[in-house]
DNA sequence: AATAGAAACGGACTACGGTCCGTTTAGTCT
DNA sequence: AGACTAAACGGACCGTAGTCCGTTTCTATT
């Protein structure tokens, strides 16, 4: 056991460690120079000077591989919704702190664009993850603050985020030309309807 | 030109009739022995006694076939909301077409759960397909007759649908034990919200 | 420093979706 | 019937994600 390691963590041998800084480092390169689509699995091994294997067994898939790209950019998003400003960040009334959960989400996915979208690639890809949940459990606290009273405001709240699917929103500005902002005005109107109905 | 065509559609070859035959039949059986997953377009190359080319050039992909594979449940449902009984069809009041709406379709992906699924995979694959335009403009004409009013309820509807999606409904129902009824319970809810909420 | 065992490595291998293009065949026109 | 053309055919080929397992490397222990 390494002395720097909290004991609930498994160790990380230093072989290992490196190649996985290699591996994001030449992930971002790929993807810098080609886009998301020019990162295959074999080029990234090759670029990072590594087997195959071990690039799967660090990421699992390449939707994996995805995920722990945004893991910083994630974080922070989460970090904002929970502990930040309002009226995103507590302090703000509920359906104020919606709405801006809301924007800040399509941003969100219009800045990662492909990224976000190959991480929700593969099977179950996008609805497993933990911070998918962590999204559903926020809007359900939300909806509640915000005098919901219905059975099952969780599922209620699977719907409202439903509403904001990197797909549908990449194609709605992509290939239909809508601009983030009627997005978010369209969100701002469901939320508002859905919490201030009876 | 072959008689019975009418001028648009273009002339199909006999044999090309009747692989489309074979090949639609073959699929049949591959699901039915050992699921969606079985279907490989390889597998059904040779279960049809057909080259792959072929495969590709009739259905154009994977998803593509299940499309067609589907086509005529699809067609069933669209006419049960466009002409069929109320409170489906023409009839009933915009609300109750709307909540029947979403209960059909939530029973319609429950009954072909993978089929669905296959049909939705590939690049862009559920969003660009006419029939979701359809289901768009159906939801929108509701909401419209339902005194909706609201700048673009053409997002709303889409919205609204992206509750509906297949792959959100599977995984509520396989992996967290949601039933239909609930499922069709949450659609209600969200339905009156948002028709009623001024 | 030597050793043993666990963890990580690497790259050949598989399965699959999709493409390409030379070959065959159906339908038409004379 | 014979020939001509456009359409359809077939299957080798490619790129990709993901697996498998024999080999190598790290680290703790003595």
């Amino acid at each position: 056991m390494r002395p720097d390691m909290t004991p609930e963590t498994a160790a990380e041998r230093s072989d290992a460690a490196r190649n996985r800084e290699r591996l994001l480092v030449a992930a971002r390169e790929l993807i810098e120079q080609g886009g998301v689509a020019a990162l295959t699995m074999d080029r990234l091994a090759e670029q990072a000077g590594v087997g195959k294997g071990t690039v799967f067994r660090r990421f699992g898939s390449r939707a994996g591989l995805m995920l722990t790209l945004l893991n910083d950019s994630e974080a922070a998003f989460q970090a904002q919704f929970l502990f930040g400003p309002p009226p995103l960040g507590p302090g703000a009334p509920p359906q104020d702190r919606l709405i801006a959960f809301g924007a800040e989400r399509i941003a969100y996915v219009v800045e990662y664009g492909d990224l976000v979208l190959a991480a929700g690639s593969s099977p179950g890809g996008k609805l497993d993850v933990p911070a998918a949940a962590l999204w559903d459990r926020h809007v359900e606290m939300l909806l509640r603050e915000a005098g919901f009273n219905s059975p099952e405001p969780w599922l209620m709240a699977g719907s409202l985020n439903a509403t904001l699917d990197p797909e549908r929103l990449l194609h709605l500005i992509r290939k239909h030309g809508v601009t983030s902002e009627r997005l978010a005005t369209s969100w701002r109107d469901l939320v508002t309807r859905v919490v201030t109905a009876a």
